[in-house]
DNA sequence: GTGTCAATTTGACTTTTGTCGAGAGCCGTG
DNA sequence: CACGGCTCTCGACAAAAGTCAAATTGACAC
């Protein structure tokens, strides 16, 4: 019978499986099928997320480094992944670990706002599957022109695609050419309400770009060099969701910022969690930016960007009192 | 080296293996240890809830037939035990399930009401270990003096120790002889706070037991055969936290329930979450006597059980109009 | 009818994992 | 300081799970 298993089956064998604890010998006689058919309906249903393995991060915020940097920087939580035993490379620890924080504060019902980048694609890429109901992915900004490897969308609509949630796209470009055609699409009323349902999410997800000639938005076309650095010198320190932060973390009033389609920080910042991962130690200024401005309540980052903020933190507010 | 390897080095292997999808020897080499040990602490990583293994019970919901009895019974969610392919038995069955379902209800933070029963204590048993955190577990009435299999004690202390949480327990007995003395020790401190710590619950486990001569409170002498066969005379219909509830899930107004210690049903019905499971099928007039009286929000039963519900429900139905 | 196609299933094989008893280090005790 | 008792660890074997190419099946078009 070559009819479609559909999920009926996947999920009995799940099920027999997992929470009865049978052998897959066991789930086979019970289902009339072969082994090997209850070995690939396990599969699917870890790849579908009808079952979930997860383990618990809670060592990596039981740190003392995390802990101190709670304090120190006034954030809910914080995550550190070693960088000394590292498994793969620091980066991809880092996103693994990012992926599991992600996926715990994950609720069903919620509303998830992504931003876009490398980092952000890292992390849907090796994020696990999970079955979670009435959950919706929302677009934080516009897309790029241009094709490009971690598109807006794709960040977007892969995360969605894994946590079997609803996508929501932004149909319009990250960065336009007249500040007035910005004006105008921002008014448009798909624009506008896609732009005000963004205070709505209930976590979020994203990195901070730099602000050099390697960065993100200067590759993917948004920006030229030249451009990135007149903003340097105009107090440029980081990019969130595109936008050019200084390092209060506010929005650099230029004209770059006038013509992105993208979430504004005040909505962001009405957001209750606000996952900010940042894989690479270059980022650090971005970061000090990002954090300065409050854009973040829960940090991933690698142990040895760790130590680098609380020693700021820790001279900062030696130099204060 | 023969020192406590701590949770340290469960956790890291844990991580490697189900985070980063390392196999088992590569993990060993990682830590520097034998395959063998790294099976053993993954084992124990199990045991402990440090890693979560969870099978989606969405299927057991989505059924025509538990959506029916949603609407029929105005119930947030019911779910269904499959009883013609069952593994080991209807009753293990609906607990396995029940025990998913308890376990995706639960969140960190919470605070959980247990009642007790064979049913509640074969949940906890077959229930898998999480590793929440800031959880609390509350006895919702008081304990057995006699030593008996099923105590309400023993069902909290064992939720509690599976979900790593924090266990309070009811340092009263279930009934006493005369109603003053139940009186008296009501307004105990120490028994009045936790009696008024009930409503503050978020979710509570139970189920209901039946009012004959097998009756659980028969059978631990909390109640002599003679005494329960007046009782039913008087309109018992069920049994909740050691309670006596007549047709219309109403506490019965009895010499019985003046001298029990246990949460009085208006606590109960201030729990957001209650979530009633039920295996027998001789216990079909208590689960109508719960439902009546709005004690449940959430239900776990059998196909059965929950095809005679709806018959009844549409019984009733057609006759009203 | 019957040929083609894609999906599903399976048996046989390989790899990975679970388990057990033996051994080794640690510690308090006599 | 020798002695069990304890826990942790490891090697080797047995059991279970993963994988793949080949076979089967039903659907569909001709």
């Amino acid at each position: 019978m070559a009819i479609r298993p559909a999920e009926q089956l996947i999920h009995k064998a799940a099920w027999l499986y997992y929470a009865h604890g049978l052998r897959q010998d066991q789930v086979a006689s019970q289902l009339n099928i072969s082994r090997a058919s209850v070995a690939m309906y396990l599969r699917k249903a870890r790849e579908t997320g009808i079952v979930n393995i997860s383990t618990s991060t809670q060592l990596f915020t039981d740190d003392v480094l995390a802990r101190r940097l709670e304090d120190a920087l006034g954030l809910d939580s914080v995550w550190i992944a070693p960088e000394n035993a590292y498994v793969v490379d620091p980066a991809t620890d880092i996103a693994v670990l990012a992926a599991s924080v992600f996926l715990e504060l994950v609720k069903k019902g919620d509303r998830i706002g992504v931003a876009w980048g490398r980092t952000v694609y890292t992390i849907a890429d090796i994020m696990s599957y999970a079955d979670l109901q009435d959950v919706t992915v929302v677009q934080l900004c516009g897309n790029l022109g241009a094709p490009y490897s971690y598109r807006p969308d794709q960040c977007t609509m892969e995360i969605a695609r894994r946590l079997n949630a609803k996508g929501l796209n932004f149909y319009a470009p990250l960065v336009l050419t007249t500040e007035e055609l910005a004006r105008g699409l921002r008014a448009e009323p798909v624009i506008r309400e896609q732009l005000s349902g963004i205070g709505d999410c209930d976590l979020m997800l994203f990195s901070v770009g730099t602000v050099d000639a390697d960065s993100h938005v200067v590759k993917c076309g948004a920006l030229t060099s030249g451009e990135m650095e007149m903003l340097r010198k105009a107090g440029a320190a980081g990019v969130i969701a595109g936008q050019i932060i200084d390092s209060a973390g506010a929005a650099l009033d230029c004209s770059h910022n006038r013509r992105v389609i993208s979430a504004d920080l005040q909505s962001l910042r009405a957001i209750e969690k606000r996952l900010m991962v940042v894989q690479e130690d270059s980022k650090f200024e971005p970061l000090l930016a990002a954090l300065a401005g409050g854009l973040c309540t829960h940090l991933v980052v690698g142990a040895q960007m760790a130590q680098r903020l609380l020693d700021h933190a820790g001279a900062a507010g030696k130099n204060a009192p």
